[in-house]
DNA sequence: TATGAATGAGTTTTCATTCAT
DNA sequence: TATGAATGAAAACTCATTCAT
């Protein structure tokens, strides 16, 4: 994020880093409630600065919000790689997942990037490092029989996806915690025939380890 | 879709016809390559067509757009009406699963807008009509316990709702079936328990009734 | 007016004719609902016939406005050259200004095209025929003394122009002879001091002698 | 006129002042030049401005219009109100009388919109108070006998309406004072026959009362 | 330095005019 | 021949970005 700083002067950085964090929340903020349809304008208000002071800080709208999308990227990569660690595979697999899909349903701008109508926005590189993470992650479980081996690995992140609410899908608010009971199906769906004990779909059914506040849907 | 066609009383002219054709599949290419946000200059040259030919056809973008989405909200309705009559209330469900994320898959800009960032589209009546069919079609395949009953009716749709290939996910080209591999998947984590033996995810692993040639993707 | 008809063949000119006058009919009635601001459109579809038999009669949009403008320009021209005839200077002349208020005021298009702001069409040669013979008319009147010898004659017509009931002035919906009120006060105040013998401003204060039904406001 | 400064809070800055004044002036002027049918890039090039200007200082160019005419009407009204409390009643209607020809007069767009073609422009409010000045004044003139009474008050805005010198009125080019001119004649006619003694028609001889320079044509 | 004023390319839409059917 | 379909230039308006204050 701090690649956002223009200037790479010598002095008291202290409010320059105060807009940049001001910008960089009111961007979330907007993205959250309008999709990356968002005006510099509404930005800078939001942040309660000027226009000017917004590209002092920032080169470009675009550079911005793929910023913050790069940045949660990254958070997803991490968490991928954290995975890894985890002694149970499938457990490793479960804790990534939920970040993964919490991260992305906290970011609909970056399910809208994603999606491929943001193309104009270059991810490229971040996105390729979390493939590589994921892919090791899926590997991993494939390998220690705990996800189904007639999936391909690239199945997964296509169908975890598949857990993120669609804001209304077919006109229905979606609850809070929808996200998780999409993925508790998902995840039962993803098992071993063998494997397969239901636990039933209600909060708390998954382990709530939350997401780095950072990300929760500012 | 005929809605579009301005003039009512005689029959419209063979090129008029053919012009309203064109337009709607390069709105459909377009939407499906660039999401919601398309310019009638895009959809004009793509079609082969003027400006001013555009607007003799369709009284606004946003006319065009709800027409089209619409349309394809109304071919979802008509196939969970349809899956009501389907003796087994599993395969009802399945046959409408997949349209339903066929036809999503193949519109896009339908997630888009139902996504809420296309909130200017009226597509409200359509919506609310939807609803209720699957409503029913969910709760009668619920009372006869073939999807297992720890879920919402409303869970459902959220759950299949992104089974689209979300374009690239994380950056990775999605198969020409990816939906009906994620629909495996998940229609795996449906089942009740004791029903759970998983088929294998392959292609052909469900029954191949294809959409309408109308929303195919065109 | 038959300068309108494009073609200069030989043959049946029947319905060409008809459709002329249609459309030139349909135009006055346009003009007078909507001023100067019609479209082609308009104008077809009152006439009932298409767009390509307007463009098949007329030239150009302008040139038919010209057309209908110059129509009446010519109308006033003939009355003030008859008023002319006249064997009373006087009554002579309250019989052209009669026709002349009357003509523009049932044709508003005139009166926003001689407004100025209608420059585009080119009404220059008819123009300049009327005010010879107005300055005729006005000097005959002020040589036999029947109108005051302070003014000029140019300040007739602007004078008289004041007579036009401009639709709703400050709001107020004219009387259908709210011209023939205003033109009492006018004649009255042109008349040497002398003459001034007030007749009361009510309807029938003035000789009831209409203007040719071609031009009464259709 | 005021009401055009877009913000609200803190006092603009010097130049975007200016720029509102520039607007404004370009306006009125090509208001006068070429009536309501001007463009915003007529406006935008004659104030020297870019377009981008223009609507950052006014809601919508109807809203420029409206606001220019609004200022105008409500002038008219400040002189009807102001007439009121002259000594003389006949005195206090030819000051008003003059004002409002003269103020039309410097505002053709005004005519236009009076006219009832400007209809897209609500100036209905400002429209009204200004009839209820005009009829008071109208009316303390009728009952002290200085106006002639076979007329009703409604007659008096109508006839005053078109003293503007409408252009070109027959293609004569109007003198500077033409309006005056015309007045002139009208209050002659405005007298009962007792009154009617004529004062000639020259420059001069009215009082040269000036309208504030404010719409002195600019 | 921070602000917001200025800019103009780009977007949707209209309409006079031409031309295929 | 009559129709109305096609066209594109022009109009109102928006918004990312630059620059004067």
């Amino acid at each position: 994020m701090d690649a956002l700083l223009t200037q790479s002067g010598t002095r008291p950085r202290a409010d320059a880093r105060r807009n940049v964090d001001r910008l960089v929340t009111a961007t979330r903020q907007a993205i959250n409630e309008q999709g990356l349809a968002i005006t510099t304008r509404d930005i800078a208000q939001r942040a309660g600065v000027g226009l000017g002071t917004l590209y002092r800080r920032i080169p470009s709208l675009d550079a911005l919000l793929a910023a913050i999308l790069t940045d949660t990227i990254d958070e997803m990569t991490d968490r991928a790689q954290r995975a890894l660690d985890a002694p149970d595979a499938w457990q490793g697999f479960v804790e990534f997942a939920e970040a993964y899909v919490q991260l992305r349903a906290s970011s609909c701008g970056l399910h809208e990037a994603l999606s491929g109508h943001g193309g104009r926005l270059d991810l490229e590189l971040h996105i390729t490092r979390l493939q590589q993470a994921v892919h090791q992650l899926v590997q991993r479980a494939q390998h220690t029989h705990v996800i189904r081996d007639d999936l391909d690995w690239c199945d997964i992140p296509f169908v975890l996806a598949t857990a993120i609410p669609a804001d209304h899908t077919i006109g229905l608010e979606p609850r809070s915690d929808q996200w998780r009971r999409s993925l508790r199906i998902i995840l039962d769906g993803l098992r071993p025939a063998t494997e397969s004990s239901r636990s039933p779909v209600v909060a708390g059914g998954l382990p709530q380890k939350s997401v780095s506040a950072e990300h929760s849907g500012r």
